[in-house]
RNA sequence: CGGGUAAGACAGACGAUCGCGUGCAUCUUCGGGAUGUAUGAGGAAAGUCCGGGCUCCACAGGGCAAGGAUGCCGGAUAACGUCCGGCGCAGGUAACUGUAGGGAAAGUGCAACAGAAACAUUCCGCCGAAACGGGUAAUGCCGUGGUAAGGUUGAAAUUGUGAGGUAAGAGCUCACAGGGAGGUAUGGUAACAUACUUCUCGUGUAAACCCCAUUCGGAGCAACAUCAACUAGGGCGCAAAAAGCGGCUGCCCGUCGCUGCCCGGUAGGUAGAUGGCUGGAGCUUGCCGGUAACGGUAAGUCGAGAUAGAUGAUCGUCUAAUACAGAACCCGGCUUAUGUCUUGCCCAACUU
RNA sequence: GCGGAUAUGGCGGAAUUGGCAGACGCGCACGGUUCAGGUCCGUGUGUUGGUUGACGACGUGGAGGUUCGAAUCCUCUUAUCCGCA
């Protein structure tokens, strides 16, 4: 993942909760919006309702690295934000990973007959 | 085996595949690229409760005022409200633990309710030819009066018990006991302890104001320094008398910045970037001094530096490997959260 | 990272030189009024023990301490909220 993959300016979270669209699922909530870039540029959050530190950290790094085994398959030229929710505590890897294919499949970011599971 | 108490250790390891930050080397299409290699969270990283370094405010300053903190003694330390060793007091059968522990005999305040009274107070009681006055058939009968022994209330009521004494009483006197202050002697660096002796005798509260001693300037890495798009229009130089505004917690000094004129082309600084950013009161081991905290010395050693934030995922083996929990300028403490194990000591019980 | 504030019955919110905790309002429960409901009026309303009586114990986010006595003073702690780029 590249620095310029990560979306970073307060104006571009504004404008993507804003005019994005959004879909909720067991453990994150996706939020998504096309950017007229040629690739896409992606932000893992997790706010205070999900625990201390500690859990935070957890939950960003488990989206982190899901979306490693997923970003191949996504198309291109979109802005996306995953968010965990609280409930993502104590949940494996495989788990958060079937949240986020199902996240992607519901905004047809992704092809839908694939096997996305590593 | 049970209960308690004190001290200490570790905070997973190894292997496989994929992945991330940083340093270095090489390659490079010079891009926030690629490859290789090294390295990569804690005992509390936490709470932000104290102390320091560092940066700016003048070199951190002077005077007055106000305010904060600390408070037995000796030592340790860069410093501390921390640590070590002791003293007194309190708790515990004990091991052991706790302790904001100067001054109430400088002054002020407060002590609700209850109670007569919360400082010198007479409600009940006691006394009375002890004193003065009045009165009765008579009588402390009445007024002034004497009295804190007894009663009641309360957390607390003028040190307690006994005897003498007295009208009744009173440390008024005596004996014993208790508290406080002073002195002397002995031990100890000291706090203090023990003994003797003189004087004296009502409380509590200073985590109420206060007094005494010691001590403290303010703000913080979002500090601060450098570079610098877009926008806005300001800035250099010169002059310096006075004043105003703002910063340095209040006032007076002191000081920094801004408010004036002229000239002609640059300066300030937002987004952003870079530095600050990790080699330090450092860590490990040995020896020496010290009861200890700690100090000295020799050798070895370099162990994160991110910037929306790097340690992860999956599997296997061992294992108690689980809990609390993630560096954000850096150190020394304190406090709180928390898994497992080890050792010393105490109590109780049992066996030999 | 730094600085600051708050916490009291189910809810809002009183009570601070330390001295009866829960005033007052809302809500809730019961009763009255009404044909019925609302309005209105009255009573009760923290938890718990107790013969549901008298009365006692515990209660101001939590744990300690000072004091005769603490919602109030002191120390530690937890949660929530606010400000600073």
């Amino acid at each position: 993942m590249l620095k310029k993959d990560i979306l970073r300016r307060k104006d571009d979270f504004s404008s993507i909760y804003k005019k994005g669209k959004s879909i909720g699922e067991r453990y994150i909530v996706l939020f998504y919006k096309r950017n007229g870039l040629s690739y896409n540029r992606i932000a893992f959050l997790a706010s205070k309702k999900v625990g201390n530190s500690v859990q935070r950290n957890r939950a960003r790094r488990l989206m982190k690295e899901n979306y490693r085994f997923l970003k191949d398959d996504i198309k291109s030229g979109y802005d996306l934000i995953f968010i965990a929710r609280n409930t993502i505590n104590g949940r494996k890897a495989d788990e958060v990973n079937k949240s986020m294919s199902n996240a992607l499949k519901k905004t047809k970011l992704i092809d839908q007959n694939k096997d996305h599971r590593n």
